[in-house]
RNA sequence: GACCCGGUAGCUCAGCAGGCAGAGCACCUGACUUUUAAUCAGGGGGUCGCGGGUUCGAAUCCCGCCCGGGUCACCA
């Protein structure tokens, strides 16, 4: 079936073209969106035609309603829909007839006329002209209940996109969020810069990363995991206020808050700390939650979530104190193996570090509103500054939304002495099997001991903030393209080749 | 990776006590000069995810695989 329609519309395009008509137009000037049009007429009442303002319009045809010698149609822009109406006394036969037989649902339309609002109130242009601008091959899918099949809505997100305002308006609003968080700090005087993603050792987090090879000099690198060690070094360089947004990969599982590669914002100020940076972590979210939701008190999967400053700090020995019972510095492994396991948690990394974040994991699941877990062992901070009062302890937080980690912070650790310690402990743990741990980053460590002002360090997945501001389930949602296995195009069973041939 | 659910026309979905593969939208033909899921009459369109098995006969039952979704595990 979709091979007929499609082979007819090809027919169909070498038909326009020898009637003299260019199905793919060059050009159109289009001079308002719908938003405009209706913000412009939308005091017309029922009846009320005004046929002296005269509007050149462009979009996608979404619906068409045949009445013999006339037609109503939807047209789509990239602000919203409205509704045209076509006669053949007004824009004579031919054109009508033109209209009749080779405009179809899909197909992109630029009109001229006037706007006149119908019988039953809708405001609609009266097209005088009109010009095909570009003819679709294939149908679209069904016009009432849309695109459900996941599957596609993944694989081909213009599809979606094209049928669903909903989904078209949920990725503005994330792209939208994205330019409230650059107006903030480009106000607050920080500076957007670039830093390597190729890189020739991971850092800045606990993950796997993927590896490619550079033909050039011959050897393997890796996509970055996170670009704080890169950062880092521009403040050393002489940075003192700065911002990377962009994507890191990490080659682990797929899940409803995890994809390969996602978005994320690291920002370094100098001359502050942990507690500095909470405050600015308060403030830029909130701000973009008010810029874009329009208010601080959200509903995300019909929970309430406020985040109207300040938000809670905890300390995170005392959490898992009051929660758990356990002492994250003074116990023993195997107290908190036994801990995981009446919780039933299996863990096949037994390292201290890893213990404790599967604890801490537990009891952040059961936060709500953003809360700050401060304060957290130096086994599993390794690039956080040491507490200035317990130096057993990191000047580090964590953001938790919603029983998720948010973001990540720290008064960053500028000592090169201490930083080289973490890095050999972290050697170790790499050598004991866990592939997670930090690789040694010796060009980090001469970087430092030229010397790094005391700073404080951010990073915010960016995906995830987005889910609560959209509401949306899963990290796929916020992703236009997320990953998903490939499949082979010939499953189509369309001829590509010789395919305009007729 | 484990478990659960799903895959039927381009799309949304029925059909699955085994017996000729269906509807609506979309598409094509015709009627219709204010409709809006327009309406009316007619028509074309299928590798029932793939492969095997059981059976006289499989979309339907059994096994394996592929793809997707969800839950769990790993991770942000």
């Amino acid at each position: 079936m979709l091979k007929e329609i499609r082979e007819q519309r090809i027919k169909e395009i070498e038909e326009l073209r020898s009637l003299g008509v260019e199905p793919y137009p060059n050009h159109f000037s289009k001079e308002m969106t719908v938003e405009e049009i209706k913000k412009k007429y939308d005091r017309l009442q029922a009846g009320d035609v005004l046929s002296e303002e005269k509007i050149r319009f462009a979009g996608r045809v979404m619906s068409i309603r045949h009445h013999g010698k006339t037609a109503f149609f939807h047209l789509k822009d990239t602000t919203g829909r409205i509704q045209a109406y076509i006669r053949m006394d007004t824009v004579g036969e031919s054109a009508f007839l033109f209209f009749k037989k080779h405009v179809n649902v899909g197909d992109f339309l630029g009109i001229e006329g006037f706007p006149f609002k119908s019988k039953t109130g809708e405001l609609t242009l009266y097209v005088e002209n009109y010009k095909l601008l570009s003819k679709a091959l294939r149908p679209l899918p069904e016009k009432w209940h849309g695109l459900r099949d996941k599957e596609i809505i993944y694989r081909q997100r213009y599809l979606e996109l094209i049928m669903s305002d909903e989904a078209l308006n949920r990725f503005k609003k994330r792209f939208e969020a994205v330019r409230v968080i650059r107006n903030f700090l480009d106000s607050r005087g920080f500076l957007e810069v670039e830093t390597p993603i190729l890189h020739y050792v991971t850092g800045g987090a606990e993950a796997r990363p993927f590896v490619t090879h550079l033909n050039v000099f011959d050897m393997d690198m890796y996509l970055r995991i996170a670009p704080e060690l890169y950062l880092k070094r521009l403040i050393v360089g002489g940075f003192e206020k700065i911002y990377e947004i962009g994507k890191n990969f990490r080659n682990e599982g797929i899940s409803y808050k995890h994809n390969p590669e996602f978005t994320s914002i690291e920002i370094y100020q100098a001359y502050a700390d942990y507690n500095d940076m909470m405050k600015l972590t308060e403030e830029l979210i909130a701000e973009v939650v008010l810029k874009t939701c329009g208010k601080l008190k959200i509903t995300y999967q019909g929970v309430e979530i406020d985040f109207t400053p300040p938000w809670k700090r905890v300390r995170m020995r005392e959490l898992l104190k009051e929660k758990l019972g356990v002492d994250i510095l003074e116990d023993e492994d195997d107290v908190f193996l036994q801990k995981l396991k009446e919780h039933g948690v299996e863990v096949e990394i037994k390292n201290r570090a890893h213990l404790i974040d599967k604890l801490r994991e537990l009891v952040e699941e059961e936060i709500i509103n953003p809360t700050f877990v401060v304060d957290h062992p130096v086994t599993i901070s390794p690039l956080a500054k040491r507490h200035r009062d317990d130096p057993r302890l990191t000047e580090r937080f964590e953001l938790i939304i919603f029983g998720r980690e948010i973001a990540n912070a720290f008064t960053e650790l500028n000592d090169p002495i201490d930083q080289y310690q973490r890095f050999l402990e972290q050697t170790k743990l790499r050598e004991e099997g866990d592939e997670e741990a930090h690789m040694m980053d010796l060009d980090f460590v001469r970087a430092l001991e030229y010397g790094m002002p005391p700073t404080a360090g951010l990073g915010i997945g960016l995906d995830r903030l987005f889910m609560f501001i959209t509401d949306s389930p899963s990290i796929r949602d916020v992703i236009l393209f997320p990953l998903v296995r490939p499949k082979k195009f010939e499953e189509e069973e369309i001829e590509f080749e010789g395919g305009f041939e007729g």
